[in-house]
DNA sequence: GTCGATCGACAAGGCGGGCTTGTCGACGGG
DNA sequence: CCCGTCGACAAGCCCGCCTTGTCGATCGAC
């Protein structure tokens, strides 16, 4: 047999209170009862814990040592329970996030700011990612959560809008409209567009192409573009494109940044997440940015995960 | 109801296995008390640990943290288990010997460096005091042990003389003995004895009295002689003493020893325990001690704690 | 699509272990 | 000297853990 956690409380209660009739009360059970129980306990031992005198109970050196243990163990134990439930509950744990570049400039540090002052006990991973690999990042359980620009995903990924940032234009600091105080979004109808290809960037590509349909015209894309060779092009005149309005704060060289005249288009960018079984941060994560960005509707597609 | 380990080691088992019927023939049980048990123990907790899929099982965030804590508390818990029989057979834990100044010339380093070796994982404490203190020092339960030369001690005091030591002539430099090879303990008759007051040590007030009047004398005290200030009195030429011969190791300035010729006085030097509820780590340096001193009976007065 | 295999949950019953009641011997104080 | 208190021993009860039996669900094979 081993020892239980329940041997050991009452064998603490026995050491503490040098007495197995006292003890007994503070455990609620009769003093044979720990008179049993301990004897058990010092049997799968093989140690004796306890020296009865008959009128006072001492600890023998082993006894000692193993009542320290035994507190350790315990305090070990309700600490484990509390642990658990802190991290059901979202305060506590590692939660990992996917993201990709749109969220790098201002939502994600935002997000994980609001997290560390909010939940200092959960420990935030970020990754960058691209679009194309959300799907497989969550379903593989490579993360918990991921950012991107409003998608479709299959059944089992759910998403939630967190946010709608301005798109502006970029152009290069060469460009006709650089430098204006803004500029409707048609003027940009043959230029070319440094735009990932869909496949890589569906969501993003999907609102910055829906954005120029809507201004009335198909964009031009130079399909050499993938990430930073795409600025380089736009630096260097090659073309332009739509990008978030926070890219301001780390703004590549070459590039200038174009307010767009109203209706000025949006990108959505959404928190993804598995239906099936949500990292139980999640809905903190939503919340947290329902507070960040209000205006979002917290009823959409997946407005949390269900409760069990 | 509180979390058990027994639940702990069946929660271990589904989540390592992933599978709760596997699990059941790791632990000799049915599947179903897997079901129960770890279902209680979610109860108790109020935290789901395992997403049973029906054909698969996988831990909640919350499960994989309480997991590794259980792992973490059963291994301390075995350990705990192994430290407290470790102490109980006195290879572990901690001994406070407390010892007179005579042993600590040679005795005692002797026995703590062969303590050291044989069991590392006995953490030995050692502390000086007088020979009037050993009987309280064991009583009170402040010390394990004590080395002190033999003498009486009341019921509950157990002893046993672990070396016997030759007695020297301590002299001044400028006695007239001072550089001989040996000499006549009855050569000293008419010196004034640096001796400490027999209250304060009986057992090796007892010795050097007792060879004196072997030797057909009896000896004349200084009554104010006690600890450093006898060996200064010795320096000066104001008497002499009998003392150990591994006094030689720490011989005070303005000192010589003188061997006595045969019979040559010896000084007994016991291990003395409480009897009742002895450190078990003693029978281990009473062991040690009929190692490193071979030659004294091990069947003497208390020839070791009588084992439960 | 259907059948079978497998997995975990639910239900009911048996049995072992923990708890209780009752009692005794030992020690200490009045 | 007797009584009070404390812990151990003995016997019985009862709860709780485990077992057997069964079902629904899911996934693979044909």
């Amino acid at each position: 047999m081993e020892p239980e956690l329940r041997q050991m409380r009452y064998f603490v209660a026995v050491a503490e209170r040098r007495s197995f009739t006292r003890a007994a009360e503070d455990v609620y059970v009769a003093q044979q009862a720990l008179s049993q129980q301990i004897k058990a306990l010092e049997d799968t031992l093989g140690v004796r814990l306890l020296d009865r005198t008959s009128r006072r109970v001492e600890l023998t050196p082993a006894g000692a040592a193993y009542l320290a243990d035994c507190k350790r163990l315990l305090s070990a134990a309700g600490r484990a329970a509390q642990h658990a439930r802190a991290v059901a509950d979202g305060e506590a744990g590692k939660l990992r996030i996917a993201y990709t570049v749109t969220a790098v400039y201002e939502t994600l540090p935002a997000l994980t700011a609001h997290l560390a002052a909010r939940a200092p006990r959960l420990k935030v991973e970020t990754r960058e990612i691209f679009a194309s690999d959300v799907c497989r990042m969550l379903r593989d359980e490579r993360c918990d959560l991921a950012l991107a620009p409003r998608a479709g995903y299959p059944k089992g990924i759910a998403r939630r809008t967190v946010r709608r940032e301005p798109l502006m234009a970029a152009v290069g600091d060469g460009h006709p409209s650089a430098g204006a105080p803004a500029m409707e979004l048609a003027g940009l109808r043959d230029e070319t567009f440094q735009l990932w290809p869909r496949d890589m960037a569906p969501g993003y590509y999907d609102a910055v192409a829906g954005a120029c349909r809507a201004a009335g015209f198909e964009p031009v894309l130079d399909e050499t573009a993938s990430g930073s060779n795409a600025w380089a092009g736009i630096a260097a005149g090659r073309g332009v494109n739509l990008v978030v309005a926070s890219l301001a704060r780390q703004l590549p060289r070459g590039i200038t940044l174009v307010p767009l005249t109203e209706p000025a288009p949006v990108l959505r960018l959404d928190a993804v997440w598995r239906a099936e079984h949500p990292h139980p941060a999640v809905s903190r994560v939503l919340d947290g940015c329902a507070e960040l960005w209000p205006g979002e509707r917290t009823d959409g597609v997946s407005a949390r995960p269900a409760s069990p």
